[in-house]
Order: C-alpha cells, then structure tokens, then sequence
RNA sequence: GCGCCGGUAGCUCAGCUGGAUAGAGCGACGGCCUCCGGAGCCGUAGGUCGCAGGUUCGAAUCCUGUCCGGCGCACCA
C-alpha cells in the first residue's frame, strides 16, 4: 500500500508542477476521507495552490483528476465540491490489502516510518508512597500503548517509570509506616500531618516487622527506604498484572548528588541562571515560562525542578532521539517549564513531548465514585483490574482522547452485553475463529488466492476491505498524533461493520467453493486485523468467549 | 489573579492539525430468532457545535473576548 500511494504522490507532484504549483510536501498528499461515498482517497491539494496561480480551483482539480487516472489501480478519478479530487481504486488494490493481512499476520500494519529512532516513554512515575490508582492506570494504558504503537512503526521503544523516592513525600511515607510500627509494639502512635493513613500502611509495617526489617527505632532513612522498595515492588507486580513491563525503573535519588550537580553546573555555565533571595534562579521567563524557577534553595538544598532538570539530561546522555513524558493531571502546571528547560539546555526544540494523561472520574451505575487519598480510601488499579478485568480497563481507558477528562462507567465496563464495546470487538476476532474452526484445518490456512478474493462483489465486501486497507494508515496516524484513542475507534467500526455482514450473508455455505475461499479470506483479515489492533491497546483477542 | 484541559444529539464522546450534507455508541421508539455463535442485526426520532466578534473561497476546527465545569499555580514532590 506505500509503494501504491508513493506512486500516487508522485503523480500529484508531477501533475501539479506542471500547472506551475510549488506545493509543499503536506498539500501534495492524500488522505482517505471518512465517507465511503467521498471515495477511497482524496485530495484538496487544489484548493489553496489555485489561490496561487490565479486559477480556479476546480479547474486544477481537472487537472489533477486527468493525470490522477491514468494510475494503476485508479478506477476513477472526480472533481467534487470546491475542488477536491476523490479517487475511487480499484477492487484489486483493496482485495491485494485483504491477501497482505492474511499473509503478513501479527505484523500487518507494522511499518518503518520510525527509522529506527530511539524513543523513550515515560509514565505513570508515581511516588512510592502506596498502591497505585485509577489514575495512574489511565496512564498505564496510555503510555503503554503509546509504546506499542511506536514500536509497530519501526521506533526503538523503551519504557521508563521515573520512581520519586526522594523528598517530603518520603519523609511523610517514613513518620507514617513509625507510627504503625509503635502501633504493632503496642504503644500509642499518631500519623502526622499530611500523612499516609491507608490501611496498606499497617500492612506494610506489619510485614516488614515480621520480616525483622523494621522496628520502631529504625531510622528515618532507613524506614523509608524499605518502605519504598516494598511499594515499589507492589507497584510493578501490579502494572504487570496490567500487563506492562517497564524496561527501566529509574530511581530519583541515583540522581543524588553527582548528576544534579553537574546539571547545576552545566546550568550556571550557560549563564541562564541568577541569584536572588540566596536561592539559584533559572531565568526560564527566557524560554517561554510564566516565572522563573528556582534551581537551589536558599538552604542550599537542590529542587525537585534540578533534579528533573538531571533526569532529563540523563535521558539524554543515554542516546534518547526523543523522550515523550507522560504527566498525570496533578503535573502538567510542569510542562511549561519542562519545555523551557530544554530550551535552555539547547537541546533541540522537539526532543522532549509532552502529554497529559487527564484525570478520572469513575462511576458507578452514573453515581459518581468517591476518590481521596487523604483518607485512604482511593479506588487502587488493582481494585480496577479485578473489580473488571484487564481488557476492559484497557479498552475503556483509551477510548478517549488522552488530554480529556473521562467518565469511566465501571458498571458498563462489567457488562458483558453488546452495549460494552470490548466485548463487541472482542466478539469480532471470536467469531471469525469460530468461523475458522468450523471451515477446517485446510480451509482456514489456505493461502490467499486472487481468483478467490475475485469472487466478492457484494459492497458490504468492498466496504470491508477498504477498511483492512485503512489500517496501515489508521495506525501510522495514531503513532504520528500520540492517539490511541482513533484504534479503539477503528476496532469499533471494522466489528460493526463485520458483525453487519455475518448477519446478512452466508460465508460458509456461499455458493461456490471459490465464493467460499474468497469471504473465508475476508473473514481471517478481518479477524487478524482486529487482532492487531487489538494487540496495540494492549488487549486481548480471545479465540472462544 | 495567572495557567492547563474540557463545553458537539437525552447521556458518554468522535470529528483525522481549515474543507463536502457535523458522526458513533448508549438510551428512547419500532422491527428481526428453521439459518456458520441473537454476546447479533435492521429502521425511526433526536443538533443554533456554550455565547459574541474576527481571520477567508470555506470555521466545530485558527485568533480575540466572554460565560460555565474540572484541575493546577511553593525555595512540596
């Protein structure tokens, strides 16, 4: 299909520098228009290059439509609207997108786009200080499949939990697990201010004064480093169970104090920074920030902000083309300054992204589900992933743009009715290996054959295999965008449209043996295209339900 | 006060970096079970894209202002 619509390009190009155009590598390209009634492909490449050259659109169009026919594989080529030019392909391009999907199997839509480029994404990062929450599951399943996504578009991916065991937070953690300590030995004991208070925190105290690791008069250090190495323990068992490995852990305090100092220097030297109030200022005002931030308190103890100014560096050093962080809702105040931060590193403008993963609202049958850390009673992930399963919290949370805010319906996630949608897609790729054990062995396997795919005519069909066509596309956009979200969308339409045509048509008792291949072929396309898509969410494709 | 994210059908949301008649699921209403899995399918109703300006051939999309909701604004992490 790249090689197919290269060619096209080309033709595109070639046409419109003949009329004169100088267009730009964006106007002279081709998108594939939602409405199967626009065609298979379009492009608007005429609209803003006649502004230019005085011409009426629609007359470039023409222009454009009469060097576009003459293509391979172009049915018909029209001038529509305004000046859009809408290609209809011909069937074989759309049946050669079925065979490739059934030949080339787990890794039909997998692409090199990537290069190669080493990318790292970062996310969930959460503290140490308890069990991770719905919201860091949202981003899990984001980050996640971010990864997936630009591993199967030819990124070397790798996947990093930045672990903050650093700072109040752990001096918090440490006072709160004594308390529970004192509590076992049975003295009185109060949580202090600001505290952690969940009933894991006596767990934890429990366990680790069985273990002999702890007692009351451990010291401060000391008590929060065993108290974080457990969390952190818990923290991973849980996101594997989400069925995410992380590559690396990256504990913020190995940044102490070799790597922040260096940053401060490399800082100082570039001569960004100032001293004001006995503190170290970095003037990211410079680089597009709203104040400046400071580096080292007047203290003469470093920032949080340093030590990400480090972490980043560090990343970096490492080799990293590009790193995307992820930031939960409570972060993104960061990203301004993260930004400017890179900036004045003089790193290049877009080797640091950044994505918010926005927060959660869980419902229950539409009652809103109360989340507060404060008083220990927060919905954990893993209270997520047994209250409703793997796929379905994988599913529900990518089903929204990651920047929005989303209603999470547990009750409907629970479901297993049509009106949940992970079962629907689910139920797609169930069907068609139901199909396949029903054909046989023989039947199922066979090699995609032309005369075969030949025999389908009905639109449903055409409708069908354009839409395999699509997902090569579908996925390279979903990567390029960092949008998940348009595959569970994918996977919604490709089960809607085929559960429409199981119901309307017979596959297996077709007449005709070659019928029979031909929609058995379209059938395991789009059973593995499902698969695929699937397999990006990081969700399952069960065989049987 | 400043900033970020939202405001599109009764509800939850898409809308592919400015395009064609604004879409889907759920819900509502009405249909379909001799048939490879009814965990399914078909149809109907439902919209001033928060509001007001602007930019241009063209705006849900970009700009400005404004209203509403959520969340951030430490020499905490």
């Amino acid at each position: 299909m790249t090689d197919f619509t290269q060619n096209l390009r080309d033709r595109l190009a070639a046409a419109l520098a003949a009329a004169g155009a100088e267009p730009g590598p964006e106007e002279a390209d081709f998108s594939i228009p939602p409405e199967a009634s626009h065609g298979d492909l379009t492009t608007r490449a005429a609209l803003p290059l006649a502004k230019e050259l005085g011409l009426p659109p629609r007359e470039l169009a023409e222009q454009i439509a009469s060097a576009l026919r003459e293509a391979p594989g172009v049915a018909a080529a029209e001038v529509a609207g305004p000046g859009f030019v809408n290609l209809r392909l011909e069937e074989g391009v759309l049946w050669g997108a079925v065979a490739e999907a059934v030949r080339t199997g787990d890794d039909y839509g997998r692409s090199d786009v990537g290069e190669g480029v080493r990318v790292q994404v970062e996310f969930v990062s959460a503290n140490p200080t308890g069990p991770l929450n719905a919201v860091n599951a949202r981003a899990a399943a984001y980050g996640d499949a971010l990864a997936r996504l630009l591993e199967f578009t030819g990124h070397a991916t790798e996947r990093e939990f930045y672990v903050c065991n650093v700072g109040t937070q752990m001096d918090l953690l440490a006072q709160s697990v004594r308390a529970r300590l004192r509590e076992i030995s049975g003295e009185e004991a109060e949580i202090p201010e600001g505290g952690y208070r969940g009933e894991y925190v006596v767990d934890l105290a429990r366990r680790l004064h069985a273990a002999g690791r702890l007692t009351p008069e451990s010291d401060d250090a000391h008590l929060a480093a065993e108290a974080a190495e457990a969390l952190v323990a818990e923290q991973e068992s849980d996101l594997e169970d989400f069925g995410i490995i992380f590559d690396e852990w990256f504990p913020e305090n190995s940044l102490y104090p070799d790597k922040v100092e260096a940053a401060r220097e490399r800082l100082t030297g570039g001569g960004a920074t100032y001293e004001k109030d006995r503190a170290l200022w970095l003037r990211t005002t410079a680089a597009g920030d709203d104040e400046d931030r400071v580096l080292v308190r007047a203290d003469g103890r470093p920032t949080y902000f340093l030590a990400d100014v480090a972490y980043h560096l560090d990343k970096h050093d490492r080799g990293f083309d590009k790193v995307l962080d992820v930031l939960g809702p409570d972060h993104h105040g960061h990203a301004k300054k993260l930004y400017a931060m890179v900036k004045l590193l003089g790193l290049r403008d877009d080797w640091l992204e950044i994505v918010i993963s926005q927060q959660v609202n869980l419902l229950e049958g539409g009652e809103k589900v109360k989340m507060s850390k404060r008083a220990g009673a927060l919905v954990t992930m893993r209270e997520v992933i047994e209250n409703i399963g793997v796929d379905a919290a994988r599913f529900f949370f990518l089903l929204r743009t990651p920047t929005a805010h989303l209603d999470f319906d547990l009750e409907l996630a629970r479901k297993d009715t049509p009106e949940n949608p992970v079962y629907y897609a689910q139920y797609c790729h169930a069907r068609v290996e139901s199909l396949k054990r029903e054909a046989g062995e023989a039947l199922a396997s066979a090699p995609p054959a032309e005369a075969d795919l030949g025999e389908l005519d009905l639109p449903e069909e055409r409708l069908l295999a354009r839409t395999v066509w699509e997902f090569p596309s579908v996925v390279a956009g979903a990567a390029a965008r960092r949008e998940p979200h348009r595959l569970t969308a994918y996977a919604a339409r490709l089960a809607s449209l085929f559960h429409n045509y199981y119901h309307h048509h017979r596959i297996l008792q077709a007449s005709g043996e070659a019928k029979r291949r031909g929609r058995l072929l379209l059938a395991r396309a789009v059973g593995q295209t499902m698969k695929n898509a699937l397999g990006l969410l990081g969700v399952s494709a069960p065989t049987h339900m």
